[in-house]
DNA sequence: GACCGACAACTACCGAGGTAGTACTATCTC
DNA sequence: GAGATAGTACTACCTCGGTAGTTGTCGGTC
């Protein structure tokens, strides 16, 4: 379980969401599915899956003459640190700080407010 | 009410969380603030409130030959920027799905679950 | 009046995210 | 076999956070 502290930015955070989703993919894939929301170069890209790659946080194999990327972390590891690292940047680590920011300064609304004190017993439950 | 993203880095952070604390301050009173943590050199902390201004997140008055600085943003409005880029990155926006991560994936204690029922309470009845 | 110390201005440099062009090469097709 | 195509490798460049040295200047001191 290595917590090694996966700061993603937003690029590489949605080329990761891709690889996710389909468990592995090309680089082609990964661009035809970005292609939508941002129109980049394929080289863009290949270049991101090459620095992820570095990074270690993806991984690839050969499929003939083509690179096919596969996640070597989960999107819960990714969330975990970074949300750490925020709660610790923002609220000296305090999730209770944060969870209390988000309810002062975030409207939620009354149904989510009764979905969240569900969520809490339902981990209640659990906790015993 | 200007929301408009203020992301900074780490050593903004701590640089305007010594404004905050302080009110005002001049380098030399940031630097000896940060002294103990962080050892750096009174140039930094100058060039990074210098960027800081540039940002339009500080403002300087003279006092005699020296700056002294001033937040224009408070500790809020950076939380809030910063939290929402996260909820907006890892989860869709959704600020319950952040909660969910937070109860299942950040070792909350029983005392813990029950003061955010206890906050929760409390914003319901604010609601109102 | 010469000198020193305090300060700001300017410049520089590294690493990382982001973006993409160009070059090279293996394979497919006629 | 020649040329088009697909796909990676390499290089480059911009921005920003972070870190700091060097230079210039103002004001006080002996």
């Amino acid at each position: 379980m290595d917590e090694t502290s996966h700061h993603l930015g937003d690029l590489q955070l949605a080329i990761m969401r891709s690889l996710w989703r389909k468990g592995e993919a090309t680089v082609a894939e990964v661009h035809e599915d970005l292609e939508a929301e941002r129109g980049l170069a394929l080289t863009t890209i290949a270049t991101m899956l090459a620095k992820l790659e570095k990074k270690g946080v993806v991984d690839h194999r050969m499929d003939g003459r083509r690179f096919v990327y596969q996640p070597r972390i989960d999107e819960g590891q990714v969330r975990r640190s970074m949300v750490a690292e925020l709660t610790s940047q923002l609220f000296r680590g305090d999730v209770t700080a944060l969870v209390n920011h988000l309810l002062s300064e975030h409207e939620i609304d009354g149904a989510e407010l009764a979905q969240w004190k569900a969520l809490i017993s339902a981990r209640e439950k659990e906790e015993i």
